[in-house]
DNA sequence: AACTGTGAAGTTTTTCACAGCC
DNA sequence: GGCTGTGAAAAACTTCACAGTT
């Protein structure tokens, strides 16, 4: 992930430059032009010191005395990350969950495009859902090779994700969204995340 | 969050607790009765180490030269995390997002049973979806203390999730799951973590 | 006066490595 | 031989605090 003169960014910090986008998204929103790692770290409940640390990482984002241009360190965080540009996204799953990712607008304005919806079920295969027709399984590998779709997004029953995250890795997808509550095995140069909202709520029963 | 006999234990390790939940209920699922840290450990992609000294801080949980016990594991895990009991949870928002929540059949055995599910919406209001009909948020304070719900999942629109917090917490509600992407001011002593699949899309998207 | 960028210090988290037990 | 539980060591991460700039 590093060579030896760029020393490798932590993955931590990595991980939160998608908050602090959304974040400047919202205050550029609101009206206004300029913001500081002061005002950053209120909204996001992250220390002043760590923003600034983050983001010196990328180089010197901010202006002493004056702060942070928020158009600016848009555009420098979209750029770190990838997300000036428009990716393509397949869906795997078209249950009430892969349904409900087809419609939500919410992935288009952040860089994410969803191109296909997929589904093994005869049943839901050729339906509509959304802008799309559900296509099958079977015709996965070759649609995300010839459209060249590097992201997915897997929304299927546990008891498939794992097949079906093997098929998504022969058909040379680099990064998979999990949403099916078990762990999944990738060769170790694909990208993959989890979410699951009951990690999320057993987390916090603990407190309670 | 400690006292000076119990020193706390880290957040961290308390988060990673609900995935060795899940991973030991995958196992006994399929029928093994016992396992070990480097099962657990190459499952989950976490060192041997690491999930040793996560259990450790809740007792001796093993048996030196035969591992853990997976049914005995998951009751004392269970316990730690409070989800020996099933807790309500009130859904806001009845949207594709809430929508496919509300269907969704994993909360029931992971300790949570969706108790209600609320719009603001007229059009939406008094509808069924799944295997509720959708209250007014006008009645959701009173609901909420009624049935003494302290855990809620926020799926409304960004520019709604603050105000809907405020009122959730004024309802009593004690941990929010937050699906709307912004970040949301509440009390410290109110639990909440956030859903977001785009900043998860974007933290991959910088290494490929 | 307000704010960034950053070495240094401090804290937290992870890994090591091994004694002790089955 | 295989495994846990755990102090000690190492690594990673966060905060401090301040020089330097606007």
């Amino acid at each position: 992930m590093s060579s030896l003169s760029t020393p490798a960014i932590p993955d931590i910090v990595i991980g939160r430059l998608p908050l602090y986008l959304r974040a400047l998204t919202r205050l550029r929103q609101e009206g206004k032009l300029v913001t500081s790692s002061h005002e950053l770290g209120r909204r996001l409940d992250i220390s002043s010191a760590q923003i600034r640390k983050d983001l010196s990482h990328f180089g010197g984002f901010g202006k002493q005395g004056t702060g942070y241009q928020i158009e600016f360190l848009i555009e420098r965080l979209q750029a770190v990350l990838q997300v000036n540009q428009e990716w393509m996204v397949a869906v795997i799953g078209a249950g009430n969950l892969g349904s409900a990712i087809s419609h939500y607008r919410g992935f288009q304005d952040r860089g994410f495009r969803i191109a296909h919806l997929f589904d093994i079920s005869p049943d839901k295969v050729g339906q509509r859902i959304g802008a799309f027709v559900v296509l099958p399984v079977s015709e996965m590998r070759e649609t995300i090779r010839k459209d060249d779709i590097k992201i997915a997004m897997l929304a299927v029953p546990a008891e498939h994700a794992q097949t079906v995250a093997d098929q998504l890795v022969e058909a040379g997808v680099k990064a998979i969204l999990n949403y099916a509550p078990i762990n999944i095995n990738v060769p170790g140069t694909i990208q993959i995340q989890y979410i699951d909202p009951v990690t999320h709520l057993q987390h916090m029963t603990y407190y309670l």
